[in-house]
DNA sequence: GAGGTCCATGAAGATTTCTTAAGGCAACCG
DNA sequence: CGGTTGCCTTAAGAAATCTTCATGGACCTC
């Protein structure tokens, strides 16, 4: 498994270096920015697995860094603050912090709740779209609570579809991301695959969960 | 099996019940008391590996406790608030507590927090996964109360498929993260060392415990 | 050094999956 | 309505992947 990659935004320098420490102690891969400005920009760029949030910024609001980070992304985040009230809590979490850990506070402690994050998230990579739920981390697929026995491209074809239900994907778009590489211009694989992933989706009882578009591609149902 | 034992002093029966549970069904042995005198009797019996206090007992302050414990011992001691304020924390870890949990929490937390506790006394960490338990400190296998003989890389490779059950991990995966290096692309080690496990566990009693998800790796059931 | 365990390799065999190809069906268009 | 195009189905061979087995070497213990 890859190093998770921890993000820290913390403005005193030496919690900065402290957890910085701590965190590259128990393996992960760390980077950490000094204001809610970079380290909101560095969010962007570096997707980390999990970001560790001081409340008391300079320049940012962490609450305000919280929700702006939920609304383009569902990292899980961490709050660290100075004040331990229930008030600030609650704020906390309906801003979209996933915990929240009041100072001083133990780095065991910290990685404890790290771990908790990254498992939950680890454990939540399931994409559902009606009664089809694909899990990708167990590349299993459901229908409803029935198991779906896919073959690697049919699961990674269904997944694609399903990354933006009601999307119509090209043959193209499907050929160049599920295969990865060019296909004849003959084939007709992406067709017969779709064929196959459709007749087990009936034998689940599953009807209409690939719509054809002439002309265009497929799509699943949105 | 020499599994860890924990022993709960909590007056809640349902929570009681429910921790119990859980813990349990993490690997531990578990003991439960609803009452501190009970509880701290217990202690001195039992000697278990680790106290889960709870703060709120009727008879006996938990600190109270804590102390009394810490007097004759060093068990590591975790406490359970319902109230999650600063002076009660530090008050705590005075009194002698390792760790301190406010009510609400996850189970998951918990046995994170367990098992960071155990890990600094003595290295601890016992995984299971249905009947099979793995105890990385003292590296046994067991399926049930069967001791599972494993050769060190098979320890290694069978606690990298359990650190999360269900997902799958390609051999590249495997690779980097129990043979820690790149192996020759044309290598079946990762695959013959999955058939002397299976093998292994089949011996005991475990069938169908690593699944293989063709074209991308193994996993274990969960 | 003899015996043991563990690890890595290669190759044969079994299994699953992928692709190709060909014929049929359905929709669109004059 | 007939031609054209695009899509669906099916089946079979090809390819890739997994399992198993046998072998040899490295290492440790006695």
């Amino acid at each position: 498994m890859m190093r998770k990659h921890i993000l820290i935004v913390e403005d005193d320098h030496d919690i900065n270096r402290f957890l910085t420490l701590e965190l590259e102690e128990a393996g992960f891969q760390v980077s950490s920015y000094g204001t809610g400005i970079s380290g909101l920009s560095a969010v962007r760029e570096d997707t980390p697995d999990l970001v560790v949030l001081d409340l008391g910024l300079p320049d940012l609001n962490g609450a305000e860094i919280a929700r702006r980070i939920r609304h383009t992304d569902d990292t899980p985040i961490i709050i660290l603050t100075a004040a331990d009230d229930v008030g600030t809590k609650v704020e906390m979490l309906n801003a979209g912090a996933d915990d929240y850990l009041a100072k001083p506070f133990h780095s065991d402690e910290l990685i404890a709740r790290i771990n908790v994050q990254l498992r939950k998230r680890n454990g939540a990579m399931v994409r559902k779209v009606g009664e089809l739920s694909l899990d990708a981390s167990r590349r299993q697929a459901f229908w409803g609570e029935e198991e779906i026995r896919l073959s690697p491209r049919e699961f990674d074809l269904l997944l694609y579809l399903c990354s933006q239900p009601g999307r119509v994907y090209s043959r193209q778009e499907i050929e160049s991301n599920v295969w990865g590489e060019e296909l004849p211009p003959s084939s007709n694989v992406v067709d017969v695959h779709i064929a196959n992933i459709r007749s087990k989706l009936r034998d689940a009882g599953g009807y209409g969960v690939i719509r054809t578009v002439r002309g265009v591609g497929y799509a699943v149902k949105g």
